[in-house]
DNA sequence: ATGAAAGCGCTAACAT
DNA sequence: ATGTTAGCGCTTTCAT
């Protein structure tokens, strides 16, 4: 080996320019197939890694993608969630040969920093906002031209490209449930009515109860904010109101729901039954000690993630198309809190 | 604003030369204040953001660092073990001003795939590998020169620099504890023992027996390979050996042990202590179904990941120095299943 | 303390 | 189908 390796030397190698050998690497067309094959083989026995800080400067594109998790949503972090959402960002990452890069704010003067590098021209060619919430200095992100794309459809942001699922449908689709099983006064403890996984899940309970001519009554629904205390508070507040069942807008407010219940000396599903949303862990049969099961409408992270990074890889293409707006279905898991199984 | 901005523009609006403006940007000394000033005016008032391309060309720096999530090691992301440490390592990263790149593999060939994309010259200026294991590519990276650091202690490598708790000294305090609490007849489930956490978690229970002139009863030791249904079988087929305690070398496990227990029919911790390792959720407060809560060793993944960080830009900085061993300390956690708390 | 100038290694437009 | 060449925007000697 004698100095660095660089398209220059790995040409002269080969007997070819080094515009060939970049032709090559970059597998454009019009080049013969002996001369590809002489190359290629050079390469594979050098070991030749073309520079990547090179490649970007001359091509203006770095093949980075940026995955941004806001202050606010970090409290997210104490679930599978995001863990399960970053498996499938990475893996499509990994099939379309892009490198991620990881953004968590943990503070503001984090995000006010770090929202400007992510910004910086030349540095990556799409950004994932995985959470947005307007007091951030991430909005300046939407209108920086750069491509984005955001998990969880943006209220304050209609212009915005989003993957999300069908919080709507699947929420209709848990209180149906319910309602097919015979129960008549069901209840719900709401998400953060200032996103629209809280509101739209909201909606789904009340079209439910529309569709199927059941009285709507202001009393069983109770806030809950994705938050576990509130949830618990709000499920033993309003038990005087004699639900017959809940649906709670995550699995983690039903946790504390079915706690509540426990507390109340209430049985589920005997006497009340319960379905949630997520299909986090503390659903599924990874922590087999939850009694009962959760029944749930279970969402498609991984999917998500995997989707998020094949629209922005879209956008990046075309970047003058009208915004993406990807909304993947729900799937109800029936498991005993809701009293259909057997 | 006319075109882009770059460098040249910058110096020509403060009057100076691009030199200086990248002097200024770099916190150079032998700057008269005075053009400091003028410069970070400018830089301020256009809002000007260096190509980082352009840098790392010409500097040999990119403000990159990886974090490698190895195959082998992809069941881990059903606990809380890779989040807690994906923070800490954000963090660290964060304050140091450097980009977190993470690459999850899941397939092997991807793992070939990356493995050189990662080895890339003026691609990363480090990398931390996230539990190593021999039959991958990543070994390569030990001998390409890059700056790595390992987390959990390799056992192949003893060359490498690593950052891991102190998994013998741990499991030695765990089974103190439980001896202090009178137990004599103390049973363990082990965790992988071609893992250094594994071996080391076995060792510091024989070290604990031996320092108390209790016998050691290889019927007691039974293989649990960190696997949950390993664990669970483990624990059933050992109980004819009537142990009055269990030492488990995972909290995942210690579930399917606890599981086991009760399908056993026996009392926890009246009939069988129960101490476990790790504390992730599945220990703590955050799913309060679980019964009874885990005593444990506690493991500090978030500090382990900014600890893993700044070691890995001192080892940047200083190539030449020796390998870094960085062995942190564990906390026992006592809660219900030992039997000690009131 | 500042400026001039030589690259860093690659891509892409242009030429042949 | 391949070679020549002009940058990409920055850092970093080397002058002064």
């Amino acid at each position: 080996m004698s100095g660095k390796l660089t398209l220059e030397k790995i040409g002269e190698l080969a007997g070819v320019s080094r515009a060939t050998v970049s032709r090559v690497i970059n597998n454009h067309p019009n080049i013969r197939e002996e001369v590809r094959q002489r190359v290629l083989a050079v390469i594979a026995t050098t070991g030749y890694q073309p520079n990547q800080a090179a490649r970007s400067l001359a091509s203006n594109r770095t093949g980075l993608l940026g995955l941004v998790v806001p202050r606010v949503m970090q409290t997210l972090f104490t679930d599978l969630y995001y863990p399960r959402l970053l498996e499938g960002v990475s893996q499509a990452c990994n099939e379309s040969n892009y490198t991620l890069t990881l953004f968590i704010f943990h503070t503001e003067a984090e995000e006010q920093q770090l929202a400007a590098q992510i910004m910086r021209q030349g540095f990556l060619d799409g950004v994932i906002i995985a959470g947005l919430h307007l007091d951030g200095s991430l909005n300046q992100l939407l209108h920086s031209g750069k491509p984005v794309l955001v998990i969880g459809e943006p209220l304050d942001y209609p212009q915005a490209s989003f993957v999300d699922v069908d919080n709507r449908a699947g929420a209709y689709t848990a209180v149906s449930h319910l309602i097919s099983l015979g129960h008549r006064r069901i209840a719900t403890i709401t998400g953060r009515l200032d996103m629209a996984a809280g509101q739209q899940r909201r909606q789904g309970y009340l079209d439910a109860l529309q569709e199927y001519n059941l009285p709507i009554d202001e009393a069983l629904i109770v806030a809950g904010d994705f938050e576990q205390e509130k949830a618990y508070r709000a499920t033993l507040d309003m038990l005087p109101q004699n639900p017959d069942a809940i649906f709670v807008a995550s699995d983690s407010m039903a946790l504390s729901t079915l706690q509540a219940l426990a507390d109340a000396g209430l049985q589920v599903p005997e006497d009340v039954a319960v379905v949630g949303f997520d299909d986090l862990t503390l659903a599924d049969t990874a922590v087999p000690f939850i009694l009962p099961p959760l029944t749930t409408i279970r969402q498609p992270i991984r999917r998500m993630g995997v989707l998020t990074v094949e629209t922005l890889l879209d956008i990046i293409k075309h970047p003058q198309a009208p915004p993406r707006r990807v909304i993947l279905p729900t799937e109800l898991i029936v498991r005993q809190s809701c009293g259909a199984a057997q």
